[in-house]
DNA sequence: ACAAAAATAGACAAAATGTTCATTAATATA
DNA sequence: TATATTAATGAACATTTTGTCTATTTTTGT
């Protein structure tokens, strides 16, 4: 049962103001009558769908979430960690989503996109690692995990800034070395 | 050239009052007037010395940047990388000011803060590594304390979320073979 | 074509913001 | 310790934003 169209309408034209709002002001500048002027949608319509601006970057930040969860749930099925696959899909979302990205990793954005982004990356690696066998998951592997997820979440808001990007290939292959190999094989001896 | 008495009173108490009200209210929430109620200090008193929240919470964030790039600056001083020195420091310092880490690297923490830890961290690794020697900034070089100083936030910030936490020596000690020995070394076969 | 739902304009009270000023209190220092 | 200086206060005020509400218009699904 899908919204109506005028829903719908009215919600893309909010949170395509808001992203672009987001690009040059910081979160606590951004007011409902600005965005409302913005995306040229009646301020009352706003209260209509959302309770307030944060409401509304919650609501954006839960889809992509979302839809982030069902690209890496087939990954979770299988038996071994293809990690270079995995990447290379996880940055391949970021460039298709890369306002999005830019946001909420960039210095407006906000700490709990990336504890999310953490979390789901790092429950996946725990789910393949530990299949049934939970006598693995000891306190030092969950910070290993941590390290891992947070470093791969680095990566990705350094590498969405750089202004001449490596390539997705490239840094799915980088990110997997990193993880698998071990960093020292990176550094100068 | 110090601050009047009554200034750093001031400040003192409104600083206080914002960590409070910030460990059971996201940011946007608190308001001016809140704040200075609780701090028990004159709304018009705020505006003398601060233009808004973000200013203040801008200022604390540079307060302890401040503090913690004079703690490891001594560490740049040194010829060969002693990491588990370094991070046992580090660690030592986030108990040292738990609430406003917490409140920073929490939910409603800020992002920047992140930021400005990460690239403290990385200069500093950086500016040891290649005391001179330029030829060796690669782009991989860079993601991969890129990755180090992302992971080594997120390993912080876990850890003070943990409600048995793991000891600072531990830390240091797991820290420093993460970077150094790499992650396989932690993880299942 | 029509009933249902959504968006609108515009009005409104309530709250927070930001500024001002005369007065009081605290401070540095001579 | 007296005094000039500076900071904080209380209180008032206009301004802005918020949040809610209506009657009306527009768009939608069927």
């Amino acid at each position: 049962m899908k919204q109506d169209r005028r829903t719908r309408r009215t919600k893309k034209l909010l949170t395509e103001a808001f992203i672009e709002l987001l690009s040059d002001k910081k979160l606590n500048e951004i007011t409902i009558k600005d965005l409302c002027e913005k995306a040229d949608i009646n301020r009352g319509t706003f209260y209509l769908h959302y309770q307030d601006i944060y409401a509304l970057k919650q609501q954006i930040q839960t889809d992509l979430y979302e839809e982030l969860a069902n690209l890496i749930n087939p990954f979770t099925k299988v038996k071994t960690i293809n990690s270079y696959e995995l990447f290379y899909t996880l940055f391949t979302f970021t460039t298709k989503n890369e306002a999005l990205f830019q946001a909420f990793l960039g210095p407006n954005g906000d700490i709990s996109f990336l504890t999310d982004l953490k979390t789901l990356f790092k429950d996946y690696y725990l789910s393949i690692l530990l299949q049934g066998d939970t006598r693995n998951t000891t306190q030092n592997l969950e910070y290993a995990y941590d390290f891992i997820s947070a470093g791969f979440t680095g990566l990705v808001s350094s590498w969405l800034e750089s202004e001449n990007p490596t390539s997705i290939e490239e840094m799915a292959r980088l990110t997997s070395r990193m993880v698998f190999d071990g960093l020292p094989a990176l550094l100068p001896e």
